[in-house]
DNA sequence: CTGTTAGCGCCTTCAC
DNA sequence: GTGAAGGCGCTAACAG
């Protein structure tokens, strides 16, 4: 026989109840049915007779049931929590995109953790090992670059993943993100046929960021096609707008000032147009000033800024849903979304 | 007899092994030990005799062993997850707030869940009672002011939790913020003391955000104290460049302007110190501007932005340094932290 | 539509 | 210093 029939005291083990918190069996007592029936009737309420149910949510109003998802998870796998992976939390770029897949996690009852990786793709490589250790519901992380692990082990999980910021197509499973050398080669383009000829790419953060760099290598390799050759001024640090103010300064003392710079972000390109205004150079007539981002700052310089913009917030949302409607089954159609750009046209170029 | 012992085999079941992960009886079988003393050699490595602790950690290399943390924190309760709720994500003094808990708490080994309340406390109480059951080993949340049930629940179930933003001497348990109306009378006694008589406050999202209405009462309160009245402009929108282009249209085209306008936030500050250069509008001679954030922006403003900066990644660093060492055991002095301020005087003011 | 049974992976208690 | 047994709270599989 069980020895759990036999009418013993279980030998006085008072296991630890986290808090005292009310669970699904006390909900089930109160309700005079069995646990399996009250966690059918909050998973599958359809499964279960109204009156039962109605039972069932009474009990759980007057004792304040609130589900252990731990519990949850370890007994079917799928937590409702989407672990984020991004480089950085200080970069505007990645807290915009953040904020839309948390509204739209949120929205639809997942709980988001977010975990960054300081653009360390070892470091994102442990993370991702740490995080599925919470048996998440699936994951989205940045990038279409990881270490080989990394993707092998995501997709022997088997649950969605969906990659951000890039937009290529070798993903893991689900990617939205735009094409850093589209971006780069329309700009090239744009300054071209506004008639600048001698220009300057400036960064920051580079070495780190590669799709900065790859905007980069798109402006180059088209402008190469138009046979004009652009420098590169690269800022080993973060963006700030002290860079883009070094920046405006290091290129106006060059031997032969270009009469262009793009800068791989709106924040360089803003320390560099207050730059200029404090120094009286004028924009754009004595030198065009555009970025990247499209951040709302940008309307309201002296000139304004001319920028190419990012539905980052979109991305965010789209990268979420994504994710959501796999999780209800569904089979999103394209798995590899390009959310695209659009260039601001204001008055610095 | 318990039906275990009867050799057949479990009938076919086969249950969910989430992707096939190494579990610790894997390791323990690979090790030659029994699942516990794997255990113990990951969680208390000084309980394991060196010679196991060896074949153990080789174990867990050959494997590939990771953690499951959700059984783990069925099992012991204390998942290393902390929640962190804030008002809103799209706010930067939340954002770098954040960074600064994330980046502690990574740095200890801490995943961060991150939710948004939008300013709802329901939403907030709401919200606390899911992530709770995550069973987190601790919780971090905004403010002082909640509802009643959350105070409760949160205390009684016994588990360290900070609250950040906001200075006072009622928190459930430990707290890091500063004191708005302090904030406020500061700032009034500065522009008192520059020679400023007509003050007006211009805020927005003030209904939600309450934080930005103490420092309001603070600045009304103190400039009373010298027989002085202030006006306050209410812009019900979030925070924009736009409102506070807008606020300073507004105040220049009161009956008697002010000859000093003090703004809830930085980017407001920004949106009214670009208009006022557009219009030729002289500061801080015709109207002096000042700001709440210490944005590095303002720096690079002409005129320079005066603000009053408040440390908010040191915030986030210390409200995560808190909880760390409270489940460390350590209990740390004091428990309520005023982060304070610091004024950043420049040229607009 | 509802209940029984077993177990997710780990850790706590107790025993040696 | 190591091991055996049981259970954390919930749900999948099977049975009725």
């Amino acid at each position: 026989m069980d020895d759990r029939s036999s009418g013993n005291e279980p030998r006085g083990r008072k296991r630890h109840r986290a808090g005292g918190r009310v669970t699904l069996s006390d909900v089930a007592r109160e309700a005079g049915v069995a646990p399996i029936t009250v966690s059918r009737a909050l998973n599958t309420p359809q499964r279960v007779s109204d009156r039962v149910r109605a039972r069932i949510d009474a009990a759980v109003e007057t004792l304040g049931y609130v589900p252990n998802l731990i519990a949850g998870g370890l007994a079917s796998a799928g937590t409702r929590v989407i672990p984020v992976i991004v480089p950085s939390l200080s970069i505007l770029t990645f807290i915009e995109v953040v904020h839309g897949i948390q509204q739209t996690l949120e929205r639809a009852g997942y709980q988001m953790l977010l975990a960054s990786t300081d653009f360390d793709l070892d470091r994102e490589a442990q993370l991702v090992n740490t995080v599925l250790g919470y048996s998440p519901s699936g994951v989205i992380l940045t990038g279409l670059r990881h270490r080989p692990a990394v993707g092998e082990r995501l997709r022997e999980w088997g649950r969605p993943v969906v990659e951000i910021m890039e937009h290529g197509d070798n993903c893991i499973d689900m990617s939205v993100g735009v094409d850093g050398h589209a971006l780069g080669r329309f700009m090239a383009d744009y300054l071209v046929g506004r008639g600048y000829r001698r220009m300057l790419f400036a960064g920051s953060n580079m070495e780190r960021d590669y799709r900065a760099r790859q905007r980069w290598e798109g402006f180059r390799d088209q402008l190469a096609t138009h046979a004009l050759k652009a420098d590169l001024l690269e800022y080993a640090e973060a963006a700030s707008y002290r860079v883009g103010v070094e920046a405006l300064d290091a290129a106006l003392a060059l031997p032969e000032p270009p009469d262009a710079i793009h800068f791989s972000n709106d924040i360089l390109a803003t320390g560099a147009l207050l730059e200029a205004q404090r120094r009286g150079v004028k924009v754009p007539q004595q030198i065009a000033i555009t970025g990247y981002l499209g951040l709302e700052l940008g309307e309201f310089l002296n000139p304004s800024l001319t920028t190419l913009s990012v539905a980052r917030t979109q991305m965010g949302v789209e990268a979420a849903s994504m994710l959501l409607a796999r999780l209800d089954g569904e089979q999103p159609e394209p798995v590899q979304r390009d959310i695209g750009y659009a260039l601001i046209e204001r008055g610095s170029a």
